[in-house]
DNA sequence: AATCCACTTGTTTTT
DNA sequence: CAAGTGGATT
């Protein structure tokens, strides 16, 4: 039998095992879920079934990859790299591409997120005529995509009784004019938003069966993560996959289910058996994370909700700590308590910074913990707000490189057709935006042929829009050839947006210039890894189709620091740290003002302090505020219920909730009073980090400016041009080598023709890679 | 066409 | 408080 087998527990292992059909795993928090997936997919592997042969969907990128470097460790990372694991959205989107025609698409799409949507529909509300105060354009997105993950075409929704009166009732009786309006400018524009990547799954499964039988046939297991989180399209699609052989394993836990909003549907979970009698459930109860009082407050907790599956979670670990308690005076002394609590226990436990979590209901808190944590010198990390791929200065550039790539894209030519300034105003775009409409035809090629379309412009407007396409189409001839980076650069330099950014020396402008550096190292690391490797997919396009799904969780690249993290309790659902300080419990905050209306939500926000919670190993502390800045006014606030809802011997309670009484000492009493906040200097993040640092940076040249320094006289000089490698070491097996990337390396094979010679290299550190040669940066040691 | 300023407005969570 | 809008100014 397998080794590894023998690292699980009784319940763990059945799971595992069992493979003759259906199964259901609830998996409490801290129960070893992934383990039990990684392990599962290498059982199923051992018993001879092929890595591509699996499709494993999980909720995040950062999951997937985790489990992928799991398997790698077991199996190795050629085996792993074959395994069809990601995101729904990541793996669907990949199978459209290669499937795009059966819709209508080219495989050439362009994946809008949700500002490219909401621009959109703020745009076809406009030219409907109608008032964007009535019709909330990020309220009748919602509506959309809602239905959208029902799979509601625009049509079905306009003959949906129930949809209908509610939009008659709530004044917006056009809505299902909009939606149809906003999937018709979507397809003209060659585009799809996040929802359309699983509707038009389900609809290529739907109507193609023979495309269907391909995908049951390859995928002769699936397993799902998170079940609980799934909505109706992600559903159906797994079932329509699974339909033919039942072979089907998914893994929830639905008491910790907090993604209603985005249409995921608990159900699915609940319901899972009635789909597939047949299926087996399996429970996984023993929490291996957290101390038994943390296990037992939260299991205090999720008990006030109603429906759920029965289960015990339980925990052998030390009875541990009580909950710690504490109310503030205000938000801003929260973040004193917080962070004073902080340093005190690093400096008497000597825990790394990095076993600290403040977790928070909004995004809006952190701030407030940055502020506090600054001034002691604390390091940290904030998780979320804006991602790096929703700045400006990036959508700016990886607009020029969407038009590039899809001309039809209808945002990213509205993003870029007057960026850098070129004199093309909103007169001007209006023109062509009206043609197009008039004639059904794409913005584009309306700028294409502006004769054919009748477009009333001046002689100057019409040079200037010249030359505006006659720069895109220069791209678009080079596009196929140039690798990644080459084609980056050309894009950024000609287009003027490295100039313009160049222009600007402000604290601002440097940081942009920064992140723009950031981006182009990326695309070079990229394109390098892709042709060393050999891959054929070393163009733009491919590149793009790669990021236009990640987040910015996903691009953490100073996660082992040593920094606290702070973080929203969403974003830290499948995470653990040994200390996790819950923030911000107050009614109204946590539970939501939003959630309060209903129930349901409220249950949801109970489920969502239970994820919290449950994400602490050892130490917890919750806190409160008495006064909290909101809407640029202080107001004040009360403590939370659920925090009356955790049973009293587990908590350890500071602070009376309703006692105005402090305790908390001297110095911390001071800090309470609100003047402090005054007088208190307010850095904007960046401008502070910004003086400290040297700008990498030159100042402006003169000429024509040359865009990134560092990174890039490295980069351009190391990369050789192809099939130019002539001065590089020849080997054989046996020599020893030093790879820029992957460090020292043994060859164990060479093959390939002069021109094309591939080795096989053993990595102490990296694995075993296959390199191209010709492009490979090492250099001989042995 | 671009910039600037005064005003309103709103706020959950994210692939 | 912040972002976004609309209007006035250059």
């Amino acid at each position: 039998m397998v080794e590894y087998l023998n690292q699980l527990n009784e319940s763990q292992l059945q799971a595992v095992e069992f493979n003759q059909g259906p199964s259901l795993i609830i998996a409490g928090a801290g129960s070893g879920k992934t383990r039990v997936l990684t392990y599962k997919i290498a059982y199923l592997m051992s018993l001879g079934l092929a890595p591509h042969n699996i499709l494993a969907l999980t909720f995040t990128n950062k999951a997937a990859r985790e489990m992928k470097s799991r398997i790698a460790a077991l199996e190795g990372e050629a085996t792993s790299r074959r395994l069809w694991m990601g995101t729904f959205h990541s793996v669907f989107s990949r199978i459209l591409r290669r499937e795009s025609e059966f819709l209508g698409y080219t495989s050439d799409f362009t994946i809008y997120d949700t500002s490219d949507s909401r621009n959109l529909i703020k745009t076809i509300i406009k030219e409907m005529a109608l008032d964007d105060k009535t019709y909330k354009p990020a309220k009748i997105q919602g509506v959309i995509s809602m239905a959208k993950n029902q799979l509601f075409t625009p049509e079905r929704y306009s003959q949906d009784k129930e949809n209908i009166e509610h939009d008659i009732r709530a004044k917006v009786p056009m809505t299902s004019e909009i939606f149809k309006a906003y999937n018709a400018r979507l397809k003209a524009s060659n585009a799809m938003d996040f929802d359309d990547l699983l509707f038009n799954t389900n609809v290529l499964l739907r109507d193609h069966p023979d495309v269907l039988a391909r995908y049951q046939q390859q995928f002769q297991y699936i397993l799902v993560d998170e079940y609980q989180d799934t909505n109706f399209s992600q559903h159906l699609i797994v079932q329509r996959l699974a339909d033919a052989h039942h072979r089907v394993c998914v893994v929830g836990d639905d008491a910790q289910s907090i993604y209603s909003f985005r249409g995921a549907n608990i159900e699915n979970i609940l319901n899972f058996q009635k789909n597939y009698p047949e299926a087996k459930t399996f429970k996984l109860e023993r929490n291996y994370r957290s101390t038994q009082n943390i296990v037992n407050a939260a299991n205090s907790l999720i008990k006030k909700n109603t429906e759920q599956l029965e289960k015990n979670v339980f925990s052998k670990n030390e009875v541990g700590d009580k909950i710690l308690i504490t109310g503030a005076f205000s938000d801003f002394e929260e973040g004193m308590i917080v962070s004073n609590k902080v340093a005190e226990m690093r400096r008497a436990k000597k825990t790394s910074y990095s076993d600290f979590a403040i977790l928070y209901r909004t995004n809006a808190q952190s701030r407030i913990f940055e502020e506090s944590f600054r001034k002691k010198n604390i390091p940290y990390r904030i998780y979320g707000g804006l991602s790096f791929y929703q700045r400006k200065e990036i959508k700016d550039v990886i607009a020029y490189f969407r038009l590039v790539i899809n001309p039809n894209d209808e945002e990213a030519f509205k993003r870029i057709i007057n960026f850098p300034a070129r004199g093309i105003g909103d007169t001007t775009v209006g023109k062509i935006s009206e043609a197009a409409k008039l004639h059904n035809a794409s913005l584009w090629s309306v700028l294409s042929d502006p004769l054919r379309y009748n477009l009333n412009i001046n002689a100057g407007t019409a040079k200037k829009l010249t030359g505006f396409r006659e720069m895109i189409e220069s791209f678009l001839e080079q596009l196929r050839q140039l690798p990644a980076y080459d084609m980056a650069m050309l894009i950024t330099k000609q287009s003027g947006v490295a100039h313009d950014a160049y222009q600007d020396t402000s604290p601002e402008g440097m940081s942009r210039q920064e992140n723009l550096e950031e981006l182009l190292g990326a695309i070079h690391e990229f394109t390098d890894s892709r042709m060393e490797e050999g891959e054929e997919n070393y163009l733009l396009p491919d590149f793009l189709s790669e990021v236009s799904l990640l987040t910015d969780q996903d691009t953490d690249k100073d996660a082992e620091a040593e920094k606290v993290t702070m973080m929203t309790i969403h974003s830290a659902k499948g995470l653990e740290f040994k200390n996790v300080f819950v923030v911000g419990l107050e009614e109204e905050l946590f539970p939501s003002s939003m959630a309060l209306s209903e129930v349901k939500g409220v249950e949801e926000e109970r489920r969502l302090f239970y994820v919290a919670l449950t994400r602490a190993e050892d130490f917890c502390m919750l806190t409160y505020a008495r006064s909290r800045f909101r809407n640029g006014q202080t107001e004040s606030s009360n403590p939370s219920r659920f925090l009356k809802e955790i049973g009293e011997e587990f908590l350890d309670v500071q602070d009376g909730m309703l006692s105005r009484s402090f305790s908390l000492g001297n110095e911390r009493r001071e800090s309470s009073f609100a003047g402090l906040r005054a007088s208190e200097p307010r850095w904007s993040s960046f401008s502070e980090e910004r003086n400290k640092r040297e700008s990498p940076f030159q100042k402006p040249q003169t000429v024509q400016p040359v865009l990134p320094r560092s990174n890039f006289v490295k980069a351009e000089n190391a990369r050789p041009k192809a099939g130019s490698n002539d001065g590089a070491d020849d080997v054989k097996p046996g020599d020893v080598i030093a790879h820029e990337r992957f460090g020292m390396g043994t060859i164990v094979e060479v093959s390939g023709d002069a021109n094309s010679r591939k080795a096989t290299v053993e990595f102490e550190n990296a694995g075993t890679k296959q390199l191209l040669l010709k492009f490979a940066k090492y250099k001989k040691v042995k």
